[in-house]
DNA sequence: TCCTACATTGGACTTTGTCTAAGTCAAGAA
DNA sequence: TTCTTGACTTAGACAAAGTCCAATGTAGGA
């Protein structure tokens, strides 16, 4: 992670506290929070930050391909820092829980020439739903 | 249409004009409105219909399996009519425009057993994004 | 026709996110 | 080191999308 503070120091990003914390709760690679709980999380580090710098420096971050949204209920947004490997989501349909995961195959050729309706398709995003081992057994 | 109002009484549906209004705004093939758009072609029918009824009625649409719920952009939910055929979605990362398409293969197979953490795998849902040929002409 | 359980309504409320004006500060210049 | 400046942060107002509730209305069976 400190890896991604000299990237973005490289490109010019100014170092404030409250981008390096929103980046040290990102760290990690198999978290999926919402904005709110990177605010959360963010104020136990530093209890002043506000949700507009959080806001400001998710979306930051996403413009500069260092993490990405990802929305599997319609409802908040979660930010996942695994950005740099393609990937995509199996979600539990009971608890929400999200697994990161890698499937076989070449998704976006699947879909043939004469169902691209002219568009130029230029990306691929798969959710998997089902039961967790957790929400199964109970 | 009047199928699916036929359909829905054999299911002790109480058959009211608003929900007469919703289903019939919803009819036809190709349409993804929001809930408030829905609200809005509903009022154009029935000008006393109110938000909530609109909800209410969207919600069980979707709960007996009539309509599909999807959300493209993290924004406003969705409400796609066409729910008896398995489709994706092609939606136009510029305009938002969106398409049911048919990729070729086994989508849900492509997700190997040791992908799948112990879920039990139900579904998967994808959308294409890229440019219609409108915007990317423009 | 009457009854009643189910449906509808409007408005308050919640959640998620955006915007703005004023104040603060990181980092380069002197 | 201190100064300067434009980028950054803040609190709170605002907006969009959706939920909830108590009061009222009504579809459809008796």
């Amino acid at each position: 992670m400190s890896d991604l503070l000299e990237r973005l120091r490289g490109r010019g990003w100014r170092l404030t506290a409250q981008r390096r914390v929103v980046a040290e709760v990102l760290d990690g690679d198999h978290v999926h929070y919402t904005a709110d709980e990177v605010h959360a999380r963010a104020a136990h580090l530093l209890p002043e930050i506000s949700r507009a710098t959080v806001y400001n420096t998710l979306g930051e971050l996403v413009s500069l391909g260092e993490i990405m949204e990802v929305s599997t209920d319609g409802r908040a947004k979660r930010y996942d820092p695994n950005a740099h490997h393609a990937h995509q989501h199996l979600v539990c349909s009971q608890c929400g829980t999200i697994r990161d995961v890698h499937p076989s195959g070449d998704l976006l050729a699947e879909l043939p020439p004469e169902e691209r309706f002219g568009f130029q398709v230029a990306a691929v995003e798969v959710t998997y739903r089902g039961l967790c081992p957790n929400c199964a057994a109970g």
